[in-house]
Parts: C-alpha cells; structure tokens; sequence
DNA sequence: TGCAAAACGGAGGCAGCCTCCGTATATTCG
DNA sequence: CGAATATACGGAGGCTGCCTCCGTTTTGCA
C-alpha cells in the first residue's frame, strides 16, 4: 500500500474510539461547569479511566485545544469573511459580539481563546494562528483606513474580550460584557 | 466602666495577636502568590494551626476583604478626592490607573477589587460599599458633563478593569493593560 | 493462532479544602 | 491567688482533585 505501513502500524481501534469518547465527556463537563472543572469528571464521564485520560491529553491545555479546535476555527474562518463586505470596525464589533455568544454557550471556550493569547508554544495548533492571524488582519485593516489606533495587538484584543468575558457568572452578563466590548471597539476608534 | 462589661468579657490577647499574625501572613502570601494561594499556607506562615484560620475568617473571601480593606478604603478615598480639581474623564483614567499599579504590586488586590462586584452580602464591608458609591459619583460627574454615556455602572467599570487585569503574568502586561484601561476610557467618551 | 506493541485502568502519593472536637489558655470571680 | 468557665487553639481526618507509574488487557500483524 504505502511505505508507511512499514513504519508504524495502524492506530488501535480502541484508542481512536477513546479519544472521540473523552472529547465528547470533556465538551459536555467544560460547557457546564467552566474550564476548571475536574478532569477525573471528564474520565467518569467518559467512562475511561484517569490514566487513559491523561495518555490521550497531557495537559488541560492539551484537552482544551483538542476540544474546541473546531469552535476556534469557525471563529477564525468568520474573521476572515468578515474582511470583506464589512466596514471596518463594524467587523471588529461582529466578531466581538460572536465570541462573547460563543462563550455563553460553552464557558470551556473562554479558555481556548485564552490560549491564543498564551501561546504554551508546543500546543499552538493551526488553528490558534489561524485565529490569531485573522484578528491581526482585522484589526490591520482598521488601522490602514485611519480609523482605529495602530497599538492594538491581535493579543491585546483577544486579551481584552476574555478579561471581559471572566467573573460573569450571574444571570444576564451577556448584556453587559456586550456593553462592554461596544465601549472598547468605540474607544479603539481615532476621535474624528 | 460600662455595660459591656456586664455582658460580654473583654477579647482575648491570643485571639487579638493571631487575628493580626494571619492578616500578615495573608498580605504576604497573597501578594507573592495572588488570590488562589492556599490557605494552609498562610496559616502556616502565621505559625498557627489552619483550624484558627477558619475561626478567624469562615471564607477566603472574608480574609480578602480584612487583608485589603485598607488599601480599598484608599482607592475610595483617592476617587473622593478626584472629584475635584480634575477633569471628570481624567479623573477617570487617573483611578483606574491607580487600580492598575496596586494589583501589579499585590496580586491578591484583584480578588479585593472582584468583591465590590460579587457582592456575597454578608461581608459587603462598608470600604466596599464607599469604593462603589465614589467611583459611582466619579462616572456620575462625567455624566453629568456629557463627557461620558450613562449606561455603564460603577460595578460594569470595576468588572472592566478586574478583567483587563486578569490573565497578565507576562513580564511588561502592565504597559498593555494600562493601554487597554485608556482605550475603554476613551470608548466612555461620547463623540463630539 | 501466537506474539509483541500499544493502550488501558486505577491504585497511590501528594496537596488543598474544610470540619470537628479534645486540649490548652485567658479571664473572671471568690 | 486559685479555681471555674468561657473561649480559642491545633491538627487529625475525611474528602476531592491532580498526576504518575506500572501490572494487566486488548489490538494489530504475520
């Protein structure tokens, strides 16, 4: 077939099945009880044990990345879209505003968006500069048309929204970090 | 002397000399290790056995609030006095600078400043309470001006900057955070 | 079918949280 | 001063969570 087969043999069957079981166990546990939750949970869950857990995961990092690899895309790809046929800070304000709708939904995320600021360098997926690099561009584009401050790193901005995003656990937040993040695009704007 | 002394007899020294013992330790392990330090640990410092810890304070939050009640009472206190002599928006700016630079020094300050918004009712001191209504007023004055929107509540403000500050262990986070403070600052600012 | 490689499970060691209660000590009063 | 008693102290103990390590089981391959 290919030279591979002489290589390494085909993935356990098991492990492949495990893998999808614990990042399943994990999205449901991290949705609702935030980025801490008990990874002993995540296992139980998963109805795995600790140890396979942590052979799959190193870290919770590692788990975080893993499971919401594909969140952090879509919001990467969205940034994307969003550079054209929108006005600028407009753009930044949209995609703001989907992170926040995002984290509301899965209190894991706000985790995921920290690492792209955090950058453990030996798990900066893909899909982490995907994001990174389109928030830059965002922002990038702003800045050439002369309507926002050019000190504003893609890190700084993403630091800012999950900072905004934290301690928000009573009912109704959403409004306010909405607020918030309506306050923070205004002010990254040049006073005209 | 007084009626007091008929009902209840005078605090012992132990109890006074170990209540300060823990408030030291606390302040010590606090600012090193920030908010999420253990507690076994400050009693350990104190010298004294973890039991008289929770005697003294029930909750974590309740040893926050006795370690940073000074320092609370000062930012109120240095809000009041910039009601006058400076501009509303720079007064402002210039508090929430403040903020920035005593969280840089002692870490466990943002769990202080994190009380005046989660408000647990119980230990809801009055520093806390002079903290928001005098940053209260200082957004008042510059809404009264029509320098600033009105829709943002001294607990949105102190929310604000609880999260800026969050996340920043890097070395040099406070230049950035303390860009991020004027960027919000100036999103306050209603366009002229 | 047998064998080696790979993955699994969970016991175990550690640390932190918090409670409970036997022991020690300060204050008061005779 | 010396009980008596209210008050505070200490830390063991039960619990949960983190993470590692290694004996056991399962899988892929020939």
């Amino acid at each position: 077939m290919d030279d591979l087969k002489l290589i390494r043999r085909k993935p356990r069957s098991d492990m492949v099945r495990n893998r999808e079981r614990l990042l399943d166990a994990a999205k449901f546990v991290f949705s609702a009880g935030g980025p801490d939750a008990s990874l002993e949970a995540v296992a139980r869950r998963a109805g795995l044990g600790i140890g396979t857990l942590y052979r799959h995961f190193p870290t919770r990092e590692a788990l975080f990345e893993a499971v919401y690899r594909h969140e952090v895309e879509e919001l990467g790809a969205y940034a994307e879209r969003l550079k054209s046929g929108v006005a600028p800070v407009d753009a930044l304000r949209l995609w703001l505003h989907a992170n926040v709708e995002l984290v509301a939904t899965k209190k894991g995320m706000l985790a995921a968006l920290a690492l792209a600021t955090h950058a453990p360098a030996d798990l900066y997926a893909y899909s982490l500069d995907r994001l990174t690099r389109a928030v830059g561009e965002l922002l990038q584009r702003a800045v050439d048309t002369d309507e926002i401050r050019s000190d504003i790193s893609p890190e700084d901005l993403i630091r800012a929204l999950v900072g905004m995003c934290h301690l928000h656990d009573q009912p109704g937040w959403q409004v306010s970090v909405l607020r918030l993040v309506d306050v923070f695009v205004d002010g990254l704007r040049i006073r005209g």
